[in-house]
DNA sequence: CATCACATGTTATAAGATAACGTTCGAGGC
DNA sequence: GCCTCGAACGTTATCTTATAACATGTGATG
């Protein structure tokens, strides 16, 4: 049981089934799942909650798949590029995609009490935001959208 | 003449402006707009766009107002604390707010390619977030929204 | 087997941010 | 006038995050 976008949940297997469904998809569209990457999103799953990229390299030093910062830095650039997971601006930081394979716009909702982090969407054209973007003529390509708060959890023990 | 918000205009007294209105504001509030409050705020304004910490330590150096790290990110927390600057964390730079005293939630338009940042704003419940944080019990206290993509100029240059 | 794209190993360094400690200085109380 | 306090400042050191650069391995393709 862990705090899953502020739901509690049994998720011994989500976990592999969310690896292997990577697994399918990256043989599909021929992308290498390396042992490296592999393990950064198996890690990102479990620990479930944003991890800086030095928080991982520490874990893949101990495991004796590199030690180095690129290692860390390039599975993570594979996994958010290919959308396995996402990099959170607020926080430096990353985690697994709670829908891969969906094309989506994530908005995240981050708790400054736990920092836990939920994965919700949002559009590309988010309301006022793409008013204003058409107005002036911008072109949209990407949108980061980070709310900062009180989880439920946090906000009852708050109050 | 600048691009500001991706818009031409002759802005000579616009530096002044915001300067004096933030002075007043200072004044009524019981801020201190010290020296290098005041410098960094003015050398955000004169660019009128976004900049590192350390590009305008830089220039503080230059000037003899301090040459430390501390130097820049004091003057600039005092002046993203009280409004009169925002923080743009796409791009850990900081910009001048185009309309501070406002109470108001910003979101920027940050052009990939001339690194020109226009500020718009936002509802506090943007959309579909604000719907997933009432659903879930979420407080939103604070909003990321920064869009990146191609201000109008550099789009037509790209067609 | 030659070649090419891609992944990896490794070293070094860049870029962004803060901790910690002492000093200065002006406003308000005595 | 003097004391005291808090906010701002000066300075040093260090920490966190991220990338540049270059050498090496390896599997697919023709
Ligand atoms: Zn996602
Ligand atoms: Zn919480
Ligand atoms: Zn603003
Ligand atoms: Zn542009």
């Amino acid at each position: 049981m862990t705090a899953i976008g502020f739901e509690k949940h049994d998720h011994s297997h989500c976990i592999a089934d969310a690896l292997s469904a990577a697994e399918t998809r990256c043989k599909a569209q021929k992308l290498q799942f390396t042992p490296a990457r592999r393990r950064v999103l198996e890690i990102l799953l479990e620990r479930h909650r944003a991890m800086g990229a030095y928080e991982i390299l520490d874990i893949l030093a101990a495991e004796g798949l590199g030690s180095q910062p690129p290692v860390a830095y390039r599975a993570l650039d594979f996994l958010v590029k290919n959308g396995f997971a996402h990099r959170i601006e607020r926080l430096n930081a990353y985690a697994a995609c709670t829908h891969p394979g969906e094309q989506h716009v994530p908005a995240f909702l981050i708790c400054r009490s736990c920092k836990a982090v939920a994965e919700t969407e949002t559009g590309l054209d988010s309301g006022r935001l793409g008013a204003a973007a058409r107005d002036t003529g911008f072109v949209i390509e990407k949108v980061v959208v980070e709310a900062e708060g009180l989880c439920p959890g946090c906000a009852e023990a708050a109050a």
